[in-house]
DNA sequence: TAGACTATTTATAAAGATTACAATTTGAGA
DNA sequence: TCTCAAATTGTAATCTTTATAAATAGTCTA
């Protein structure tokens, strides 16, 4: 599953002629193993023992083409770093207010809301971004 | 109008105890003012003749507070500053990628998204955000 | 396989937004 | 008016991200 993902993230890069470095593969790899959301820091940190020598700039570099490419998504919470999220099926992120905890969930994707948009606005609508704010269960707890 | 949303504001905000200076005021001014989603700097510029000792750190710390307050909304559009819309009557956001304007449109609220998410994460919902991009109308001309 | 070309990486500096902090000032209730 | 906590100011510091130039390394071609 992880390896597949992988695979067709690489094809993909490689038919738009994007060159397959080891660093390149390595956050690749990091992305499609982890569901946590990191962000650049977290890939620097989890790969630098792997490659000492591997400069935060590369992780930023790569992490902007693969959102170029559409592989991953950016996603700005707060005033905090960018969270990155390798792409797979159509879903949308509920995020803790209390710890920053991201948690994917499934919801059918709002075309309508897309066309009401254009139609008011008379922009061309690229796509559209959903998330819903709270306090996930662990904090619940805590705060009681 | 535009006086009424104030009134309703600095109303909101000494019931909760919190204090009214002039600076403060002439934030809630503009903010309720323009319809522009002004950056924080935006708004320090704009009342600098006004207030030639004010510090931006009062800009961003009344902001703070007004967010707490649900007076104001602060969105994150990639990685510029954060911008910040008076909160009136419930809106989304359509956001154009080439020169960064932003729109209000109206839609019902998305009420059964919160519900299904609640339901599928276990977390307590606070608020949801979404957020359509594309290219304004002027970006499209210009593109051609 | 070697050579060449260009993309990529590295290292570092710089930019830009936001916050922290301590001293001063000020709003508002008694 | 007095008092005290809240707010403001000015500045430094932090943190994320990007720019830049030199070095390195993929990949294509012969």
């Amino acid at each position: 599953m992880a390896n597949e993902m992988l695979d067709h993230a690489v094809r993909t890069l490689r038919d738009s002629g994007v060159r397959m470095t080891p660093q390149r593969h390595a956050i690749l790899e990091y992305l499609t193993a982890e569901h946590t959301h990191p962000t650049a820091d977290d890939i620097y940190r989890a790969l630098e023992h792997r490659f000492p020598n591997m400069s935060v700039a590369t992780v930023y570099n790569n992490l902007r083409v693969f959102r170029e490419k559409g592989i991953v998504e950016e996603m700005n919470y707060g005033d905090a770093s960018s969270r990155f999220d390798f792409v797979t099926t159509r879903h949308y992120h509920m995020i803790c207010e209390e710890c920053g905890k991201i948690v994917d969930f499934n919801y059918p994707v709002l075309d309508d809301v897309e066309a009401v948009a254009a139609h008011l606005t008379g922009f061309k609508v690229n796509r559209h971004r959903l998330e819903v704010y709270g306090t996930c269960p662990d904090c619940q707890k805590n705060v009681q």
